[in-house]
DNA sequence: CAGCTAACTAACCAAAGAGTTAAATATATT
DNA sequence: AATATATTTAACTCTTTGGTTAGTTAGCTG
């Protein structure tokens, strides 16, 4: 099954699976900024840009607003969140798997405990 | 300019950005696993499996051993440390900015701090 | 050795991604 | 009304991705 949240996740991190749209979305962490403003520092023709902005806005990471002939890009953080509880949860159960094994060779060998544990 | 660790950041991202391999990475945050066995909850061929693998190996978040004819695969909780430490950068970098909005605040109106304030 | 299991490679296909140039739209300015 | 600026859309190309089936390699087991 796919679930909504699914696809969030995967737009989302198929958003910031480039190193374009992560300068981005590092630049709009500053604050807002308009299409040309954003595609100063890069190499590529404006469609290209308005091409990575619209994967970040369907990544829900920007939103755009009108301001005259201006579309000021916003970052929205919740989208960045969504994808940071996702990595944390599976971060913390990778962890509570030693922290178990742990507990258990306190119970067993108390003097000894982590000896020979290898992590990564 | 294109460097190490945003091909490291790519490869990471876009192999989190699809269910079937976040889902195998959250088994295998619970232990190791082989191939057939990460296969099982999937309506999917085995070479399909094996392909996610390969583009999760080369996204730097498993690894894979030799076990007589088993390749068991092991979750390399790193890469998901390097993703989560670009995405929490930014996150921070996002609230400096409120915060520094606050303390302006505070400076010329301390009564009337954080009014009109909008974050999200 | 024969046969079984685990996993991979090869070859192929359809769809999506990342980029381009050229043309269109929306707004402001003169 | 004409022109200039900001941005998007359209159309096209090339590459990558995600999946398949069929065949292959590696190792165990009888």
């Amino acid at each position: 099954m796919t679930t909504r949240a699914d696809d969030t996740l995967d737009a989302a991190f198929a958003a910031l699976a480039d190193p374009t749209r992560r300068a981005i979305v590092t630049r709009l962490a500053r604050g807002d900024a308009t299409v040309t403003e954003l595609a100063a520092p890069f190499a590529m023709s404006l469609p290209g840009i308005s091409k990575h902005l619209k994967v970040l806005e369907h990544g829900g990471l920007i939103s755009r607003r009108r301001d005259a002939q201006f579309r000021p890009c916003h970052l929205e953080a919740d989208a960045l969140d969504g994808a940071l509880d996702w990595i944390t949860t599976n971060r913390r159960v990778w962890n509570e798997r030693f922290d178990k094994l742990d507990a258990l060779l306190d119970d067993l060998q108390p003097a000894k405990k982590r000896a020979g544990r290898a992590r990564g």
